[in-house]
DNA sequence: TGTATTTATGAAATCGATTCCACATCGATC
DNA sequence: GATCGATGTGGAATCGATTTCATAAATACA
């Protein structure tokens, strides 16, 4: 492959010439930027955006952080922020964790070795080893939908508290007393979800309901996570079964429904069930979700905003609505 | 950020032996090889990624190219690819074409400009170019799903042909006569899902059945595209509706019997309507979808395994089962 | 006419790593 | 005691672009 020296070479001229060429600086004759032009056909040259990223310090490269990328909410996330970025001349790497710490630190780390000039992290693993490296780098991280107490780090947070009490009191006015919860997370720890388990616990206290640990589910993510927690609320005493269940993710709720349906058990006369994000197909289900609509096109908006203004760009604040709602369908 | 030679100055070595020790060259002493390390913590280095990479002419950047990563197909694809190759070391980006021929063309140039060392590209928009650019660099670019009659450029290739075919021999089986075809391509033209394209045609020809332009949908994606189908399909008299559909994908099968369904109109009684790619809710509909299942892991594997043997690593075959398979569910 | 500014150009330094080459030391072998 | 190979080390060249600096001609301005 030619580099920038054969094309000065064959055109008669310096390379700093060359290099005006390719960067459209002025005060080059058309005489010599004709023989550039020549030269660079003949030899089929593409300059080496290594080289110049080396030059330069920065690779034009974005890192976006998920859990999983096959989760609709995520993808649905990426692709808006996918597009955006790539609009101001972004390319975008994906990580997905799959709730693994190790490779979490692994991608924070490319932000160290200059592989990537920002990160956006839609998934926190481990707090800790983000807020290590996000100290040191505040310009370059931006956190959407997830929240480290630290001032100096940018992060675009969304009232899920709210969003979460504003569910379990919907199914409550439905005439819900015996209301489960589903959480990705861990319910006991600090971190992920951790505002929402905290709007279910605030809601049990406001309406006077007993917590009741055989109607709380921990790590759930998948269809197949709600599959099995269908199995599992069977195997409860039939006296002792919830009549709802908040999930925090449609998935979850997609698996569990078509687990209940098969089973006999009636959605939502049997069990309620709400879903969390509003994916795409959540309207098309064989029992349609109620749930909970994430903005998603806005906060990837909010999110790019953030870290490209931080990266030195002039954009204009688009000042998206970040607000949480619910979508009554059929579910519950 | 600190850099190697600052690293051997504080060290009292040369930069050749800090290289030596990053690199895990043996014939160090153990005596620098405290001081190197003592001198990489305290000064927090992290080697240039970038540095490495115009030294060494390789980046371990791979590119994924899809036309919509919130297709599911394309969304599971890409975490299939993702995950093998981010086993083997490598970073992956994916780049939407959102059908655009622009697009393609400068995630192409991606390769020449050395910003990756090989692409996989699921979806091809302008055959023309991507022969140019694969002619040029045959090793680092395999073409996943998609064909060019080329035999330097690498492909993985199922049989889509038969694969539609044994759906609408399936249709034709349980009765229907009158079988409409939504593509997501373009009919006539050559390209993307053309095999497809040329069973329906064959089939129509096999069968004695004539080919009825009313029944040819053409540029078919999305969920909306399947609802806007609906309406078309209703538009058309009552005796000259088909009795079934076969679609080229899931996206726009359930778009079609949500809309079909809200219309009062039955499926598959009244209309029998079949996806294509077996998505993960596919099952979880409000009518389960039958469909034709595509191998995705199996077919990441074969990509990843003819990509990275050919950028010079030695793996072994997985020798993966290729096959398309009809999955009769509920709604044909 | 003389001075300042604009236009135009290229050699060489630079970004931060790896690697070629030259050289030194050591123990083993004949 | 000379020779060979293994071990250990660093200066300088290299990857391919950009940018600084020096320089010079052309033009504008007084």
């Amino acid at each position: 492959m030619a580099t920038i020296s054969e094309i000065a070479k064959r055109a008669g001229v310096g390379t700093t010439t060359v290099s005006r060429y390719l960067n459209h600086h002025p005060y080059i004759s058309a005489e010599k930027k004709a023989k550039i032009e020549a030269a660079i056909i003949a030899l089929d040259y593409t300059p080496s955006a290594i080289a110049t990223q080396l030059r330069h310090q920065t690779t034009n490269n974005i890192g976006v952080l998920v859990s999983r990328i096959t989760n609709p909410f995520f993808t649905a996330l990426f692709d808006a922020l996918e597009r955006q970025l790539h609009n101001y001349g972004y390319q975008v790497m994906v990580m997905q964790t799959y709730d693994d710490e190790h490779s979490e630190r692994a991608f924070l780390n490319q932000i160290k070795n200059k592989q990537m000039d920002g990160l956006i992290l839609a998934s926190v693993e481990n707090p800790a080893s983000v807020l290590q490296v996000a100290q040191e780098f505040p310009k370059r991280i931006v956190l959407l939908n997830e929240n480290i107490a630290d001032p100096n780090i940018r992060a675009i947070v969304l009232n899920h508290y709210q969003a979460t009490l504003d569910g379990l009191n919907y199914l409550h006015a439905r005439g819900c007393r015996r209301i489960a919860y589903a959480t990705g997370g861990d319910f006991s720890q600090k971190g992920h979800g951790q505002e929402r388990n905290n709007a279910y616990r605030d809601f049990l206290a406001q309406q006077h309901l007993p917590e009741n640990p055989d109607w709380i589910f921990q790590q759930q993510h998948t269809i197949a996570d709600g599959q099995h927690l269908a199995q599992q609320l069977q195997a409860l005493p039939k006296d002792r079964r919830p009549d709802a269940i908040f999930t925090n993710s449609d998935e979850i709720a997609m698996g569990l429904i078509g687990a209940l349906m098969k089973a006999g058990i009636r959605v939502p006369e049997d069990i309620a069930v709400m879903g969390y994000d509003d994916q795409p197909m959540a309207a098309y289900l064989e029992v349609p979700l109620t749930t909970i609509h994430q903005p998603i096109e806005e906060m990837a908006q909010a999110a790019v905003y953030q870290l490209l203004t931080c990266l030195g760009q002039t954009l204009t604040d688009p000042k998206p609505d970040l607000t949480l709602k619910l979508v009554p369908r059929s579910s519950a």
